[in-house]
DNA sequence: AAATTTGTATGTTTTTTAACATAAAATTAA
DNA sequence: TTAATTTTATGTTAAAAAACATACAAATTT
């Protein structure tokens, strides 16, 4: 998609947008000096230790939110879809980012003046209270995050990453195939293990017919399986 | 301390409060409709799986918010201490807690009810921005606590508790005793690690002279050592 | 098309951590 | 007080995961 088809309104009133609430002079306020920028695949968004001076909100693509730990190695955090809103953590919290974002595919991003969110929510209380229930339901999910990132062995964690995966991004038309491609690298990011032991345990998966795999594209065959080796840790 | 004692809007006024922000006519409000609950330690204030009615607040003592994984091994997510508040992220976001709270200590709790907080969120925007605040630096340290947990080795993550520790609680008057007594247990379950590691990992931290043991009392006596072991992972 | 780089697969070894076992010390209860 | 339970300490073994090594496949660059 080109830059220039893109019409930010019709993102802004979506179902899915946080910013679908606000009154149209809001929304005209928010448009009247809004940036639009695309990226390439691999291309870095924002970087940890950076200033955010903008929230941004993710148009079309997908994008990874990563930390990088003692050792260099990359923890994934988040993986978002559009029309999510990406880095707003920091801003709200007046820190600079903690997480990088980079584009796992092509990616057009909407960005907003930094002082026109906070304005808005100062102005606009329903607004502030969407991104409190934004906040307080992601806060969860990393809560939950960090038990099974510690407690569970690898399988329950790669399968917990491949429902994951299912849930955020859904399948493809045949139903079972996850609708979002990404690197054996990636997936060992998301499961806190080390790339070998993502494709070894992949491997394994296939073997015992839970998925099936052809280079990234993964299927999920015997989804109840996949949740008993999940629940099972 | 006694409940009779206590005088709520003290506390609310404290400036550590988020509340000290509110009217004199907000603060009544809330004074109006309290309860003031005490606990004995290991007393379990609220449990995984509960349904949120009120927010609480920590007026004396300390408490743990824990979280249980698969193998029903516990990992504390938070430590708290007057006057912070409990269990409002769950009520936030309209859900089951997720967590559970235990006292440490002798505790007592002044409760306000679900829907006043709702309402004052509703009605009083700084207020809403101190929770966004709150919410997001939450947050931040949660996703930080991802990345620790899951990449640093056990000495690393044993260091770097102790040092949590050190700045939540600080040390007593004689400057290096951390102003708190966990059992091994607790520290296993704050730095994701069996109790038996936990408990050597001290044991060796006390022979390189980095801290001293005497029970349950925690003396850092090489602090830079401490950060290094930490920086390290 | 050839060459180079990057990603995937799989076997082997080493390290880290958990699990298990036992005993002593410290608390708590009878 | 004694007895029982819990907590702490430490040694040993077993399991899990990382690190390393090598080969091959796929994608990219020249």
């Amino acid at each position: 998609m080109n830059l220039n088809d893109i019409n930010c309104s019709e993102y802004l009133n979506s179902s899915n947008s946080i910013f679908n609430i606000l009154s149209n002079t809001e929304k005209n306020t928010l448009l009247k000096n809004h940036t639009l920028s695309s990226y390439k695949k691999n291309d870095v968004i924002f970087k940890e230790g950076e200033i955010p001076n903008s929230i941004l909100c993710l148009i079309e693509g997908k994008v990874k939110i990563l930390k990088k730990g003692v050792g260099g190695r990359s923890q994934i955090l988040k993986m978002t879809k559009p029309i999510d809103i990406i880095g707003y953590r920091a801003l709200l919290a007046d820190e600079p980012y903690i997480s990088s974002a980079i584009a796992l595919e092509d990616t057009i991003i909407c960005a907003f003046d930094k002082q026109e969110l906070k304005e808005l929510i100062h102005n606009n209380n329903d607004f502030a209270i969407k991104i409190i229930q934004l906040l307080s339901s992601e806060l969860g999910f990393s809560n939950k995050k960090i038990v099974a990132l510690t407690q569970k062995h690898i399988r329950g964690r790669l399968a917990e990453t491949i429902l994951f995966l299912k849930n955020t991004y859904g399948f493809e038309e045949d139903n079972c195939t996850l609708n979002i491609c990404l690197s054996r690298e990636d997936l060992a990011n998301l499961s806190n293990m080390t790339t070998s032991n993502a494709i070894r345990t992949l491997s394994t998966f296939a073997n015992e017919a839970v998925i099936s795999v052809k280079g990234r594209k993964i299927k999920i065959t015997d989804f109840k399986k996949l949740q008993k080796i999940n629940d099972l840790g």
